[in-house]
DNA sequence: AGATACTGGACTAAGATAGTCCCATATAGA
DNA sequence: TCTATATGGGACTATCTTAGTCCAGTATCT
């Protein structure tokens, strides 16, 4: 039941690598000046290079990672991890499809007068959505610890603000 | 993001019919005994009648629709509208996959050691689950009111005793 | 200049999805 | 008993999506 894609799946990994990596290149503390290289990301993840440069180079089109051209270049988080959401990551990954198509903000579904659901997935859908806005990336590259996994009641996030309108 | 399939979405759709069908067989009560045709849900839900017949033959094999052969025959909802979640529906369509392949109870993932995200997609899962454990399938039968879609916090639901184990 | 490394896009194989169709079986009623 | 009505099980195909690879171009550093 509701499957994210591998690839999505294999994005998250290297996001997180590029949040934990930053860390271990200077003694410990955060450094958001590091680039990771592809190879870099491939090799510290396992997954194959190609899949990679191919998934860097989606995130590095999107707001939540920069990259650096030439020699000595890379990859880098564009923000901080901690005001990343899982919700923004989907996006990257799947676009802003939503659990049905009809619930789309710009399909319109001919079957949606006989519908007798009323729009109910898509309420589900906007609640499965608040609750990934409140799980960020920081949360996910912190795995030991409990992250709050709590409330879809729907309320404004107080991360809300850094998405892009019109995708809720 | 996180789509269903529209075969999930059409299933809905018959099963929210069979449980607002009942209804109006009989001045307006719910009649738990009436049978619906494949060709009254069709017809009354506009989808395509071969589709509706692939639908309501998978459900018939679930728990939630039980079926009458014959002449005069037809499906019903097995179980009262109110204890079927949102989540055994997904269950039956689209089968107990997780959000990540590496989440599933059975699949083993190869990629498990040096995953940096440490089952953070399959804390995500288990909270999405459990707020579709609260949506019962009455609810999405009544898109004006209001239903609620609260607390994905991962307790016990009050319904959970009807979920087949090892799916949670 | 030469090496490094990202950028954009094409391309293919494999798999999932959506939809249709056929034949067998069960039941009600004439 | 015969026939019309329905479900049961499954095969089948066209289409779309996904996963993965590869190449030619461009920018930057030494
Ligand atoms: S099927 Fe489109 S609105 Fe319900
Ligand atoms: S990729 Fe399988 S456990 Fe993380």
């Amino acid at each position: 039941m509701l499957r994210i894609s591998k690839l999505t799946d294999y994005g998250t990994m290297i996001l997180v690598h590029l949040a934990a990596g930053a860390r271990g290149a200077k003694e410990g503390a955060v450094n958001p000046e590091h680039l990771c290289s592809a190879s870099d990301v491939a090799s510290g993840t396992r997954l194959a290079l190609p899949t990679v440069q191919k998934l860097l180079k989606l995130l590095a089109r999107s707001e939540l990672v920069r990259s650096v051209r030439g020699a000595e270049g890379g990859y880098a988080l564009a923000r901080n991890p901690a005001t990343i959401t899982a919700a923004e990551i989907l996006d990257v990954f799947e676009g802003p499809l939503s659990i049905t198509e009809c619930s789309t903000a710009d399909s319109r579904c001919e079957l949606e007068d006989g519908c007798p659901t009323g729009g109910a997935w898509q309420k589900i859908n906007r609640g499965i959505r608040g609750a990934l806005e409140d799980i960020s990336l920081a949360d996910l590259a912190h795995p030991p610890r409990e992250f709050p996994l709590v409330d879809l009641s729907g309320r404004a996030s107080r991360l809300r603000q850094r998405l892009p309108p019109g995708q809720g």
